[in-house]
RNA sequence: GGCGACAUGGCCAAGUGGUAAGGCAGAAGCCUGCAAAGCUUUUAUCCCCGGUUCGAAUCCGGGUGUCGCCUCCA
């Protein structure tokens, strides 16, 4: 499969270091609030690899980290009054629940950055040994100028970088360029060799990725905005203290804007994964998103969603054939099959995958015995689910208070409603099997009939 | 100012040299008591200008427009 790498700025056949292997970090979450869209899409994007390497046979290991130590859990427990790590595992827990509700598979390992400060202390040391940072005065810098190949990621010249960078008020830096390993704080930070303080963000994802994954993995994946500084400053610090490559495919996906304008939290213009949950099932989310290419930007508006929500309905309402004709057959061989593997090997065509899908979809619902499970499967590799969350008893009975209470009737079971409209329609009473209908779908409950009966569903 | 991305039908979006996938929306027909779902049919010459080529949406040059990164950011 190929994959377009950031840092050589070109589409490449993906090989992994060890045959059938695949070691992934992505860039995760910092919990201090709600994840938005934007989110949603990066690990939606970063899921949909994690499942399709696993589809193709690799032997995965997708590490995501969670950055529970930084200013901005810091600020918020000031304000709220609680500890930091009260206000991470908050932010954490609710994080998790909104990945689990975008069906986004779990990843083999989520390593805190406050349960990995042993190997960033440890890093930092090597760094100042190598003669790659400095202390000064409690913190600890990174040496950029001793880096040649600084900038190569972004592929920023370093005297552009420099003219941008400055010395904030209070640091101790010998070059504007230089950024921190370690910040001291003596209020809210953790023992170190140079007294009490906190790791930069930078080496965090550094350490963590040396830990879990070793010094030189696969993929390392993330948002766009990350290119620079933070996976610039990743290569610094990891190859220095390593001495050998970090990475060998940088991946980074586009952003989802809202009126044009990139959604992020700093603009105040983003969605949250939980209100767009009320409106749009997780499917209709995921179809969103995967129209797109992901390193393409991905403008969000209701109309879009609710396109969306109408194109994962006809892709999921396939008819399904009957389970023993299929059970039995080798899917890998069919056309449909290999052109939706041609199209996610060409650097995640996901758009092109998605047109497979309708095809078969299609096929389906022609009855062509094979197409509705291949497209099941290939569906689900992507993420899609096809279980239709079920009404509870309790849904069920609030549903049939309402009808009944409309229809002053005393109906007990929707079945039981069915069978009544369907007598008024052997006994040609449109008017009453209309208006059941119109009733239930008042209700949220659709009818559908056919020759082989009456079928009902919910409308989401 | 530096670096980069994008511009395809009403909307979204594939396609990177050989006469434009797919989805949504719209229209017509079939099916249906009527619907819903489904099936069939149906709507483009690809921002502008110039060049290369037998041939370009696709390559090159020049415009115009939009966006991103260069500061925390998925």
């Amino acid at each position: 499969m190929r994959l377009y790498n950031t840092y050589t700025a070109q589409v490449e056949e993906f090989k992994p270091i060890e045959d059938n292997k695949v070691k992934m970090y992505v860039c995760g979450p910092t919990v201090y609030d709600n994840a938005h869209l934007g989110h949603a899409r990066c690990y939606i994007t970063w899921d949909v690899l994690y499942r399709y390497l696993k589809f193709k046979g690799y032997d995965v290991t997708y590490c995501r980290n969670v950055t529970d130590v930084d200013d901005k859990i810091l600020k918020k427990a000031e304000k709220e009054g609680k500890t930091p790590e009260e206000v991470s595992k908050y932010w954490y827990n609710k994080f998790s629940e909104s990945m689990k509700a975008l069906n986004n598979l779990k990843p083999d390992i989520e390593p805190f950055a406050t349960k990995t400060l042993g190997e960033m202390i440890s890093m930092n040391k090597d760094l100042i040994e190598k003669g790659f940072a400095y202390e000064a005065d409690g913190d600890v810098y990174f040496r950029v100028k001793k880096f040649p190949k600084y900038g190569s990621l972004s592929g920023q010249p370093i005297d552009q970088l420099e003219s941008g960078a400055r010395i904030e008020v209070g640091e101790l830096k010998e070059d504007p360029l230089d950024f921190a390993l370690w910040k001291k704080d003596e209020k809210f930070g953790y023992n170190s060799p140079w007294g009490i303080g906190r790791p930069g963000w930078h080496i965090e994802c550094s350490a963590m990725s040396r830990k879990f994954l070793g010094k030189t993995i696969d993929i390392h994946a993330g948002g766009a905005d990350l290119i620079f500084p933070h996976h610039e400053n990743e290569i610094a610090q990891s190859e220095c203290a390593n001495g050998c490559k970090f990475v060998n495919y940088w991946l980074h996906n586009g952003f989802v804007t809202i009126n044009k304008e990139k959604m992020s939290k700093s603009l105040g213009n983003f969605l949250t994964i939980d209100d767009l949950l009320k409106n749009y099932d997780s499917n209709t989310i995921r179809f969103f998103i995967l129209t797109n290419h992901y390193r393409m930007p991905v403008e969000f508006s209701d109309d879009a969603l609710q396109a969306a929500a109408n194109g994962v309905k006809r892709m999921l309402n396939a008819k399904a054939s009957h389970p023993d004709s299929t059970n039995n057959i080798d899917i890998s061989q069919y056309e449909e099959y290999k052109q939706f593997e041609e199209a996610m090997d060409d650097d995640l065509n996901t758009s092109k995958a998605l047109a497979v899908l309708f095809d078969l979809a299609n096929k389906a619902n022609k009855d062509v015995p094979y197409a509705y499970t291949i497209l099941r499967k290939l569906a689900e590799t992507l993420g899609f689910t096809f279980e239709k969350s079920a009404l509870s008893e309790e849904e069920i009975k609030n549903i049939l208070n309402n009808i009944n209470a409309e229809l002053k009737s005393n109906y007990n079971s929707i079945e039981e409603i069915i069978d009544q409209r369907n007598s008024a329609r052997a006994d040609k009473n449109w008017e009453m099997a209309d208006q059941i209908r119109i009733v239930l779908d008042k209700y949220g409950i659709v009818l559908k009939d056919s020759k082989e009966g009456t079928i009902w569903e919910t409308k989401a």
